[in-house]
DNA sequence: GGTAACTCTGCACACGTGTTCAGATACGCG
DNA sequence: CGCGTATCTGAACACGTGTGCAGAGTTACC
């Protein structure tokens, strides 16, 4: 007799189809069709299952309904680094939206080292598609990804690969119409400040604005790189303006330009956007506070994650079709710092 | 012949075991048995297997794998608002946390009205556990939950049912540290700033706020509540602040205390904290930035997801104990603000 | 009454895997 | 050679579900 783990917590089994059959006293088959619809089954019957199906908190197991070909409805997120406010929005609206649709999002820290072997695990099941929002990343993934058939999806940066869906943002005109901006308000000496070089993003809208800067007649006056947060945009400004020459900023994302407008205000006393002009790059929720109040360029969260929702019902509906390219307009936000 | 679909990308199925044990040339055990340590398999035939596996882009299909009564390693997790920053802080961590311990976590948005018909529908997946993050909840989840045999886990509030493990910080304890701080630096009419009336922690930190109030023999100022966002924060505490006698104001979380902070300091032009003494409770990491630089009670989350990861490994281990309870201790955090 | 159409039901199979079981082969030792 | 043991192997089963198929029962109509 064991009596050791008989606490109060009975713990049984998940219930399955034939135990509701035998409670209701129907065979297998008539409960697995009282939960589908457009099959031939007695009223009563399909009654008398849902009943029992709900006295035993029975529901069919997505698993194995899942080995009998139908999808999965899992969708894996290798979400760049949700530390950072604009990923963090997006993978928190692109959840919504999955959901809304009954797609199960598994999601995948992308800051940490171990990714890679965590996708490949996540691999093992048989998912719907795989949306990538990660800079920098493996490219045997997209192999192993090809190979088991699993659509993938990216968004942020361009994946050339057969039959890989993209989702990107023009960068480098998103950035063109800030500087331009800001070389039309009269700034002479624009400072650039970069995200990380493994960032296609980053590069992207340094291109935009080399060619804005060539346009307008400017020379840059400097090019810093930092990480894309709000410290490092904080530290890199606290150096870069003890040139006081420098009277505007060019920043590739709203992170670090709160930071670098954050340390002009605090650090070197400036009066924005008199003294120094700043402009950021995405227009996250915090951009549009009173206390920030950044002219920025609007990246539309929305926007590309629409593209995204639809990307993936049309290659679920087309599986063989070839690529596709969605492009994201961004448009200049004119607020309070430039 | 049908060369309508005969595109570039050939799309074939997911290899599974069979094809594998084909192309190698050996029995489909000995495939299930190469993926598998601690079974015999010859060593040259192992590397013949694994080097065909490779090449067909085979992985154990983790679906059929977890009908054996294998752990799915799914775990959902019922966010709260991904919206607001402490919950979307506290996801990202948990994310990162569980995908370190090879869990993957299917998270579903708290802030939609779907949330309920979600929740069924994940609960088809055989799921190692259920994190929840979510002030207001359907008690009937919880039942379908016990039904399933799916352990839960409640962060954030005290769940009172059989079995199911809590993670909570003492919020009354919290309040009232901020509250004490308050009337200690001389501040007389205090007001407080609530949260929404449907969450637990916003009544907890309401009743620490009286205690420390009565503890200090002063009368509230008043009570107002708003939605716990930055936008009702700034818009309560603009048409409270009319009233100049309020000399401080305790907010229930972080984001409505930024919110309350901008405000009087744009609209109202009040010096912080000369005029006006502002505390937050959470410690979003906005709360530090030097912009804010806000005085708050500190709701440690890598200590609350720790707690969460700790009861999940030792419910996996020992699912029959009965359900328990963690405090999590808060502690002020003194800046500028109060 | 005969036949066709429609409605309902249960058996049996397939999905892809891990594992048990019995049989096969090799090896060591008396 | 005989025997026990350690190593290897494939057939067969179980997991829980959806569905094709064939048969049974009912209705409808000529």
């Amino acid at each position: 007799m064991n009596d050791v783990d008989e606490t109060f917590i009975p713990r049984k089994k998940r219930a399955t189809a034939a135990d509701v059959a035998q409670k209701a006293g129907v065979s297998r088959s008539a409960v697995s069709r009282a939960f589908t619809k457009g099959t031939y089954l007695d009223d009563d019957k399909r009654r008398r299952i849902l009943l029992a199906a709900d006295e035993l908190g029975y529901r069919p197991n997505a698993l194995a309904a899942g080995l009998q070909g139908a999808p999965s409805h899992l969708v894996a997120i290798l979400a760049g680094d949700m530390r950072t406010a604009y990923d963090a929005e997006m993978v928190a609206l692109l959840v919504a939206k999955l959901n809304s649709l009954q797609k199960w999002p598994i999601v995948l820290d992308g800051g940490d080292v171990t990714t890679g072997d965590a996708v490949r695990s996540v691999l093992g099941f048989p998912l719907d598609a795989m949306i990538l929002r990660s800079g920098s990343m493996d490219k045997s993934i997209v192999e192993d990804c090809a190979k088991l058939n699993i659509p993938m999806i990216s968004s942020g940066y361009i994946l050339d690969a057969p039959g890989v869906d993209s989702v990107c943002c023009r960068n480098a005109d998103g950035m063109a119409l800030a500087v331009t901006h800001l070389a039309q308000s009269g700034r002479k000496n624009i400072a650039y400040l970069g995200g990380p070089a493994a960032r296609s993003s980053s590069n992207d809208r340094e291109t935009g604005f080399d060619t804005a800067m060539r346009e307008a007649g400017l020379k840059p006056h400097s090019r810093t790189f930092a990480d894309y947060t709000f410290e490092g945009g904080f530290a890199a400004a606290e150096a870069l303006l003890k040139d006081r020459s420098i009277d505007g900023l060019a920043c590739a994302n709203d992170a670090m330009a709160l930071g670098a407008l954050t340390a002009a205000k605090e650090c070197h006393g400036l009066k924005i956007p008199d003294d120094l002009a700043i402009t950021g790059f995405d227009d996250i929720s915090m951009a549009g506070w009173p206390c920030f109040n950044l002219t920025t360029v609007r990246n539309p969260i929305e926007a590309c994650v629409d593209q995204i929702i639809d990307l993936l019902d049309s290659r679920l509906s087309t599986p063989k079709r070839a690529g596709d390219v969605r492009w994201i307009e961004p448009n200049l936000i004119r607020r309070g710092t430039a």
